[in-house]
DNA sequence: CGAGTGATTGACTTAGATCAATGACCGTGG
DNA sequence: CCACGGTCATTGATCTAAGTCAATCACTCG
């Protein structure tokens, strides 16, 4: 889930310097509760460290993940909107995160267009990077999977890619197993299509 | 792609008259760019039929796909921030499109708090949806994965899920080939899991 | 200098994709 | 009114790519 390429979408560029200062932090220990279904919203997290997750639980004792988060994401951003959490968010690891109070958040966003805009443009990126993950993994080969990664990350000059976090999380973020990343990379690199270098992947013609 | 349950995540409801009253319909053949990649953007694009894509064509001829939009998908809002737009987008079969100008749309954004709240709102439930969906994808067992979709899909009150669209569309939606998604069906009624209705699904009690 | 983790490769298995065929259910045009 | 073409739903048989288990090496960190 990390973003392992240089275009982060972190939260923190659009937040007014009002916003930052009545931000809270707060400490979870793994297994607690940042808040449960059904609970009033209280604002926008931003996770520092550590990993949470929003849970759905059904009646029928059914888990359904919806999101994990780990540091740099922003958790529940839709509950700004509605008075109700709509699923629990728990601590999987230890973690620390910050709270961004709706009611400053919203006031803000009333206040000063520019930082609803900024907002507005903060959230229209998430929508694509996500779906553009999302198409990625309607590719079912893992080789088309990874080419898809490559050309979609793409210096746009050099047809270069720099990889940022280890192999092993962008395999995760490909939803790929390690191994198969592992193994696939070094097919390609083997017939030619790409070239690797420390953190980074060069892109050769293959064809046309 | 459709979204093939109630909580349909629709363009629409944000929009005032003015921007409404400015819109501007498309007709586009298959194969026909909407916009290139470089020019200039002008504006937020709705589907209204057919199936437009955003691809990224990098340099060495490879396409990736971005997003396949159809019939009340909304394209390229990020596009609304930037001055250019950075992929092509192409319809895939014949389409038509409204456009959402977008001096019109920033200038209502500005004007009016509760239009950009309204905005940023669907934006952020957007955000929700897709990341949810993302999650399901991790989930490699097609039976882990139909579970996923019906715990989130689920109407709260009754463990029942009503499925609105071919079982095919959903099929598609979980990344699963049709029969993939049959069989399984198939399988989890065999196992007592869940009862199927016409156009909906009972969650049975499994264990606990 | 171990302990922990990432990177890599091997062997094996399996779940799901693919190819294929069939019946049910439209709508529609002659 | 009915035969026909189209799509959905379903099930069967087969095959392969990717997951799983496992081992090794390199590296870093305290």
């Amino acid at each position: 889930m990390r973003p392992s390429v240089g275009h982060a979408v972190t939260a923190t560029e659009w937040i007014s310097s009002t916003i930052r200062a009545a931000a809270i932090e707060r400490k979870l220990e793994p297994g607690k509760a940042l808040f449960h279904s059904g609970s009033k919203t209280v604002g926008l997290y931003e996770v520092l460290n550590g990993t949470v997750c929003l849970v759905r639980t059904d009646r029928s004792g059914r888990d359904a993940i919806l999101q994990m988060a780990s540091a740099g994401d922003t958790l529940a951003e839709a509950s700004l909107f509605s008075s109700t959490y709509h699923c629990d968010a728990i601590a999987k690891t230890a973690a620390t995160v910050r709270l961004y109070p709706k009611a400053v958040l919203l006031a803000e966003l009333q206040r000063d267009p520019k930082i609803a805009q900024g907002f507005a443009a903060m959230l229209a990126r998430q929508v694509m990077t996500l779906r553009t993950r999302l198409e990625q993994r309607n590719i079912h080969s893992a080789r088309d999977r990874i080419r898809h990664f490559l050309a979609v990350n793409a210096d746009p000059g050099g047809r270069t890619v720099s990889l940022s976090g280890t192999l092993k999380d962008i395999a995760a973020e490909l939803g790929l197993t390690h191994e198969a990343f592992y193994r696939t990379l070094a097919d390609m690199a083997a017939d030619g299509e790409i070239e690797r270098r420390r953190g980074m992947i060069r892109l050769k013609k293959s064809d046309l």
